[in-house]
DNA sequence: CGTTATATTGAAGTGCGTCAAAAAGTGTGG
DNA sequence: CCACACTTTTTGACGCACTTCAATATAACG
């Protein structure tokens, strides 16, 4: 169940078997959720944190005109409000794309966890601490990137996030938003969504058609976005 | 010497006697740092974390055709780089504006910390999830707020951040970069930078000029921002 | 007092937004 | 299998916030 979890948190540091099953008897209680749901909002109490099993979900932080900027998009294997453990509320909202399942893992059973497994307690601090690494490169792509070359920094960095918990297909992978939460996450209306979208599909470097992203040049499409996987902290270390 | 750090966090939980004496024993190493000066660039392998005691620092990262974006400011009481403890290095280089002061923890006592006080554990995650909010915010800034409500956000962001410090003076307060920097947080050029505090001044909300902002009007200011201070957790909580 | 950094203004260009409409795809019931 | 409603994608024309380039003014500094 949490196979996923496990295999983006192997692929930065060693766990051991004991932290495996405490993991295990975190994540017990499971949901599913229909789609475009918002299943957290801001400034609501939280008594649990909730992890991505499968589907695709966001965070979002929106302006009284009804502007949304969606701040962060999340994979299976993904904790949606890990924060929420040490903030005890959100600044944001947080919804489903797709359809998607969830597992739940009580607050008090985390402090729990902290009070007896040190290492994994720095363990699920790093991985609060990856999202910020994320955020960081999202402010760079917002300040710094034209439109086309941050929609092609995304969908490299979903790739990559994608394929650490094997859901990719060769150079395909499903990646169920649309074009106007596409433009959310990049600042961009939904008609300019559309233009960089086909600027991307003429130039040759990536096809995206109804939740489907087909990348024909990753190469290409890397040094277009400028990418650079550092911020994504892809080495086993000791942590 | 960590009165500033104290402030942050016992704004935001109580610390007891314990923790603070621990705090006290990590911080001891002092140093003081030119104006501009990168003092950790992405990458190196990082042994100690830095706390700010005095000045003004920044994080940014920047693109190969020399296009910087600052990711975060600091103020005294921040840990500059507290998320490398767990991450190891960094995805973004760090730099002073004014001249500063530091203290350094060293990464082997940090981790003696989270053996040995998982409260204060947590509250160190807090303070590195509370970073991650104020990323956040600013990319929301960065996809939907114009440029002047763009800049009117950071100075009440900012201000609110210094009161808790007590580092402001009535409405005034020194924060001292140029604004070529300050659009370097803005995603937006000196040119409409300029442009931007003139409006900002125009409209009888603001005054920043050669390192000292003085707000006219803090309601206004705060309401043509949109700014709500919820993602800055003010609140104090057991966490 | 000269030299350099920083701030300011003007004019012209552009990436992206806005508004509006059409086209294509999706789902549902008959 | 079609009819219909609805969502999503796509295109066009036009406007504006912000950029770029260039020059000048002002402050900071040894």
């Amino acid at each position: 169940m949490i196979e996923t979890l496990l295999l983006k948190l192997r692929k930065r540091d060693v766990i051991s078997a004991e932290e495996e099953q405490a993991l295990r008897d975190t994540l017990v209680e499971v949901e599913d959720i229909p789609p475009r749901q918002t299943i957290l909002r801001r400034g609501e109490t939280l008594h649990r944190s909730v992890l991505l099993l499968s589907g695709l979900m966001c965070r979002y932080k929106d302006l009284r005109d009804g502007q949304r900027q969606i701040t962060a998009l999340h994979v299976p294997g993904d904790f949606l409000d890990l924060h929420g453990f040490t903030l005890k509320y959100l600044d944001h909202d947080v919804m489903s794309l797709p359809a998607s399942r969830v597992a739940y893992a009580r607050h008090d059973r985390l402090t729990q966890l902290t009070e007896e497994f040190p290492h994994l307690t720095r363990l699920l601090w790093f991985s609060t601490n990856l999202d910020a690494a994320m955020h960081r490169e999202w402010e760079l792509s917002l300040g710094c990137r034209s439109g086309a070359a941050r929609a092609a920094h995304l969908f490299c960095e979903i790739y990559t996030r994608l394929e650490i918990v094997r859901q990719v297909d060769g150079y395909a992978f499903t990646f169920q938003l649309n074009q106007a939460e596409l433009g959310e996450c990049l600042g961009l209306t939904v008609v300019h969504t559309n233009r960089v979208l086909r600027d991307l599909r003429e130039k040759g470097l990536l096809d995206f058609s109804r939740g489907l992203a087909v990348i024909h040049d990753l190469e290409r499409l890397k040094a277009f976005a400028e990418f650079d996987p550092t911020y994504l902290y892809l080495h086993q270390t000791q942590r």
